[in-house]
DNA sequence: CGGCAAACTGACCGACTGGTCGGTTTGGTG
DNA sequence: CACCAAACCGACCAGTCGGTCAGTTTGCCG
């Protein structure tokens, strides 16, 4: 979906518009909340008129959306990408988890968008809070599975164990948000890592040393 | 101050408004979220006057916190008396996670509206967000440090592993409360509880038994 | 160039809702 | 009973904001 032939003027007009009208978007909705935002807010910042907006997009909500799902699918990939180069399965989870708190770390207004705006956003975005949390969630179940698969990890619910594993993360993360004069989020890492770690039965000293992050 | 002297007719009478103002407002909040509930609703639903609430809240604000506060306060109470019954080190701690569930469990408006509602309540509200969060994380933080006390558990950071295992279970309770068919959470509680226990080193083995939930 | 549709503009509207306030009831007090 | 203040009532107001639409610009195409 969304297949846009080469770049016609027009195409490219509506194109520039629309990613114009998302990053304003991240931005008002990251800073004041979904619900605290106003159209004209977004509109404003992204220099373009309401018609724009409303040309682009049927509601309010329909933004919102779009926006979480787009993101949560960005960051998805970027941590895909860097999980690919890790070899060894615990290796792989290593790097999963160090990929997840640096991206939020690196942007703090979409962590806060997508971690905390989404959930409390209304009942109306419930099914876009699960698929977020589900897309993350995959991702650390997919390599527990294939820690399984490899032997490393005896046999357990994966799904389930994924789950806590990121709602774990998640809260500490929202915590640093709050509050992040408190302490770095990479330095809570090397507990965290152990912890989760040994929740499954893996001795830390299974993967090779924390790389003191790049 | 509020220093409320015997109950007096009048006083009984303002206590009466007061609580069926609070209980309307847990119902409406927890089913349509903050943003979504208009005053009047809880008003109607209270059968009293909007003259009343804004006699005893400042604000629409105002009952919202005054609500959420109370209802922590009350469950965290709720879950220590628990507590309290177990003895060993291991037991409590054991007792604490399951405590948790089942209050989550029995009171699913409640659980919605002080684990997702606070959050995405807004800005404004996240004072109160890490209130209620510390509020559980420090009971269960209180029994790693005396687990650390006895030498059941390694010494460790209680801090932040207690705001891990709460995100943990803060997790999977609100993918619960989205779907509450696709299992129940004392099914899945023996897999969290093994989980969380190994991440301290805690062989489950040292907790007497689960007791198939009285 | 003329024509046309996509893209965009921004003034405007209507619904909603938090909060107010003048007035009424209640019940304690002397 | 007379009086008063606390408690309560509910019509009303004012600001806000999502969404609309008649009209304008842009640029492709024949």
């Amino acid at each position: 979906m969304t297949l846009r032939l080469p770049g016609s003027t027009h195409n490219g007009r509506k194109d520039a518009t629309r990613r114009a009208l998302l990053e304003a978007a991240l931005n008002v909705f990251g800073e004041k909340g979904y619900h605290a935002t106003a159209v004209d807010e977004i509109v404003n910042r992204a220099g373009r008129s309401k018609g724009a907006a409303y040309f682009h997009f049927p509601s309010k909500e329909a933004i919102f959306r779009a926006l979480v799902r787009e993101l949560a699918g960005h960051l998805a990939g970027r941590i895909e990408r860097a999980i690919d180069e890790a070899e060894s399965p615990a290796d792989r989870l290593d790097t999963a988890l160090l990929a997840l708190i640096d991206v939020f770390v690196r942007h703090r207004t979409l962590a806060r968008l997508v971690l905390l705006e989404v959930a409390g956003a209304g009942r109306a975005f419930s099914e876009d809070l699960i698929f977020v949390r589900c897309q993350f969630a995959d991702l650390i179940g997919r390599e527990l599975d294939s820690g399984v698969a490899a032997g490393v990890i005896p046999p357990c619910d994966t799904d389930l164990i994924a789950t806590a594993w990121f709602g774990a993360l998640n809260e500490v993360v929202v915590h640093w948000l709050h509050d992040p004069e408190a302490g770095s989020l990479h330095a809570r890492y090397p507990t965290l890592r152990q912890l989760l770690l040994q929740s499954v039965g893996l001795r830390p000293s299974m993967v090779s040393g924390v790389p003191a992050h790049a």
